[in-house]
DNA sequence: TACTCTATTGATAACGAATATCATTAGCAC
DNA sequence: GTGCTAATGATATTCGTTATCAATAGAGTA
């Protein structure tokens, strides 16, 4: 059975707050920051829980998986290289094409990885 | 300034002979298993390499990165959760998208990840 | 409320991929 | 051949993540 916790609550809360991704280990450390005495492994879990449950999303980068509150349904992302910045991307037509590419080939169950990695605004200008 | 050896071609070599992606680790264990004496440093090093100049793509999979002989140009991967078989696949829309919404808000020099994975036709029978 | 059961926690050890170190080796220009 | 130095490779190290396991604390039940 499930149960919850006062820790679960906190990991959501504090992803929640972040402005983008982050990793599960600075989670951790601005959770104790913040005067929590929550577990290192404690955080892996509720995030990989989280992610499980489509509440929050994740994805690779630089051999590390960062972590992000889940808005609102599926989505992409259009991240800054440079600073980090993300702006969420809605894709309909991606989602289709992934749909019948995959069917095309005789794949079943498809799961897509659609991100989109450049230099915002701010960080071209310089 | 860059010198040929015979790690390089032999690790370039045994990556096209590779039917899928495989992991530098892979890699290594194979060549060391064909009789050869190369490091698993230099395996690494030359993937890196492979990768940088174009003639090698690699994608992220459970935390670890794998590598494949790049055939030709620009394309994009339909991998099998289950059995690692990947179909290489032409996406000329989805390039034109990617370029499209990176413009939209301002990003420069896009660059992106588009992999579909899912279960082929013969794991999907099991 | 007290009790029981067991999911969850958290400190830490363990693991694995990738990189750094550094003495040795071997391309390549001359 | 000689000299320079990029490249190699055994190994140590780093770092993200997961496993271990005793202790803790949800959540039903009496």
């Amino acid at each position: 059975m499930k149960r919850n916790t006062w820790q679960r609550d906190a990991v959501r809360e504090a992803l929640e707050h972040e402005a983008g991704f982050v990793s599960a280990q600075s989670l951790h450390t601005s959770l104790r920051g913040g005067g929590s005495s929550i577990g290192l492994a404690t955080v892996y879990r509720a995030l990989a829980d989280l992610a499980a449950k489509g509440q929050a999303d994740s994805l690779q980068q630089e051999g590390e998986s960062l972590y992000r509150a889940c808005t609102s349904g599926h989505h992409h992302h259009l991240i800054c290289r440079n600073c980090g910045t993300t702006v969420e991307i809605k894709a309909d037509a991606v989602e289709q094409w992934a749909h019948a590419v995959a069917a095309e080939h005789g794949f079943t169950r498809p799961e897509h990885v659609v991100d989109v990695f450049g230099l915002c605004a701010s960080c071209s200008a310089r």
